[in-house]
DNA sequence: GTTAGCACTCTATTTATTGGAGTGCTAACA
DNA sequence: TGTTAGCACTCCAATAAATAGAGTGCTAAC
């Protein structure tokens, strides 16, 4: 085990070399934090710090610098919960505020916040409630011969689209009809409305047939976009303020990435089960992200998951920052989910 | 004015630095293309086209790079009109197709495009028919204190939310208040209905406050999100695959403005007037991008502008693939929007 | 156990050297 | 008069050599 002294030079380089990138020097710590012993006495901890396996040497005559060994110590043992200035929760606020229509801004806010403060890309995972349950349709009347058709679910949620009907087709016709489909799909979920149901549905309760595949159209579209996880990213851009990436070519390699949503997506799925997630270089089984470091947290409501979020950036990451930030996000959303959910 | 040797000498010097991206001697272009005039004459000709300004030496012992007016030359008289490939258009098409749900989906589809076409950003601006005209508004039951209320204009968009209603209202007191309500506004375009008018229909009306507001306010978001003008940004990601950008800072500089939303907008609205509009280097007004080229075509239906699209690269842009994939696009975006009109 | 001192190492930066691509000029040629 | 070969000249880019500096590791003294 470590003792204090040695776990204080560790916490100490880590962080000088979080902020500064630069690989750290014994005078370099003696000097700017005042530990009361000389750099000689350093020089001989970090060499046992290198031994143990916590630093590293790019070579002979430069600094140190932390292994992924080291930032695994840091962010388990070290790290101390931060809190937000008041500044930067005004900031978040406001930003929250600025753009707020849907569900997907929001998820498009937080991805935009997080990757602001955290100065990395960001990736949110929005989960879709599945579950969504079918209430009735029915259909409003637009002119002589069209319709939109609009899809009630029991959350509140309304898919519509405009559907061609029938010439001279009239209104008590139209919300017969509309009747009678919302009685056979009533109560059932979104997810269980499958292709075999609404065949049957069709020999049973079609009338009309154009009229019909409109429908079955409009209500496969909804139960797809409900059934859809969606990602959203945030500042990619940002990526090139980290010096790790003042390299065009990583700069592409790690957008490359990004960019297929597929695989965004796998990677956030897989670290999803536990609350709060750190994972440090090669922990990291996804290729090509195992330069990097992962901070991601799930967020719930009532047992299920609603989404999760995460920072991607440089091994050399402000873990503490990333985690109050998240932290204070996560709260954030809570209190908006749930006074969503209190309204429907 | 050039004689016809000059003018095929300058064309070729300016496609071979379009592809290559480097300076162009005079040896360059005797053996890359049979021209059966000695690298000497070539010479002979280019001091020339040097001392007209269509040609610049970044140092004595470098080969020549084009101008601005050169570009502008090029674009004006020596272009000749391309038309896409086979696979380049079902490549095009099958983009389009892969995710078409909205409206909005288009437009991000012919960003995205364009971009990878050209292999530079892309911006799209879609601008919002603000001319909509108020229908009705109708409420659908939810529960027995909530109803979602729909907003229908006469162009098939409908738009709703949840409100919460007075527990206890009956259905027939909500489709009277709906249509007394319906009735004031029936006909007004989205963008009159004015806070005085609605505040006028406040006193006439509202027997319910509650109800009153939340339907205020989702006409309110409705009209707004119908006067909005939208951007679409496609391939940030592909200056890094440009020379020109292979300096971070570049990068950054432009990115940066891109990132502000209004100046996007700006810099399209003024470029709207005519059908395509090219502007080179510094013909261009706003800071920051007076060392790219911006190639930008409006769109129009029935006489009013329906968006923009434009691709901003380096001065040095395949100005003819660029022109040959925006007619492309521009003829598939016409037959899409017609289409459209039709079904409404 | 701590520390000053010093030799040693290795890189990053600066400076010198060289090779090559390209021009411009001149003189000869058709 | 237009074209071209030849050649000196220029300037950059790439390579090589020299230098400065930061940092370590070791030793010996405290």
């Amino acid at each position: 085990m470590l003792n204090d002294r040695k776990k204080k030079i560790l916490q100490l380089i880590i962080e000088d070399y979080i902020s500064t990138a630069e690989p750290v020097g014994s005078r370099t710590i003696a000097r700017k934090y005042d530990l009361g012993i000389s750099p000689a006495t350093i020089r001989n901890e970090m060499s046992d710090l290198e031994l143990l396996g916590y630093l590293e040497q790019p070579h002979t005559s430069a600094g140190r610098i932390p292994s992924a060994q080291a930032y695994r110590f840091y962010v388990d043992s070290l790290i101390e919960p931060g809190s937000l200035t008041d500044h930067d929760m005004a900031l978040i606020n406001s930003w929250y505020t600025e753009r707020r229509r849907s569900i997907d801004d929001i998820f498009q806010s937080t991805a935009k916040i997080l990757s602001r403060m955290t100065q990395n890309v960001s990736m949110v995972l929005a989960n879709k409630d599945a579950a969504a349950v079918f209430r009735y349709i029915k259909f409003l009347p637009l002119d002589s011969n069209h319709a939109i058709l609009c899809i009630v679910t029991d959350d509140g949620n309304v898919d519509n689209c405009v559907v061609e009907i029938p010439l001279g087709m009239r209104p008590e016709e139209m919300d017969y009809l509309a009747g009678r489909i919302s009685r056979e799909l009533e109560g059932k979920e979104l997810s269980e409305i499958s292709d075999d149901l609404l065949s049957a549905l069709h020999m049973d309760v079609a009338e009309d047939k154009v009229l019909f595949t409109s429908f079955l159209q409009a209500i496969k579209r909804m139960s797809r976009k409900q059934n859809e996880q969606r990602v959203f990213l945030g500042g990619t851009k940002q990526l090139l303020n980290q010096p790790e990436f003042r390299d065009v070519e990583r700069v592409k390699s790690l957008l490359g990435i990004l960019e297929e949503e597929k695989v965004v997506r796998d990677l956030l799925v897989a670290g999803e089960d536990s609350g709060l997630k750190i994972t440090i270089g090669t922990e990291n089984k996804f290729t090509g992200i195992q330069d990097c470091s992962m901070v991601q947290a799930t967020y719930r409501l009532n047992g299920k998951i609603v989404g999760t979020m995460a920072v991607l950036g440089p091994t050399r990451m402000e873990y503490g920052k990333v985690i109050t930030v998240m932290d204070y996000l996560h709260k954030y959303l809570k209190t908006m989910f749930e006074q969503d959910q209190d309204k429907e």
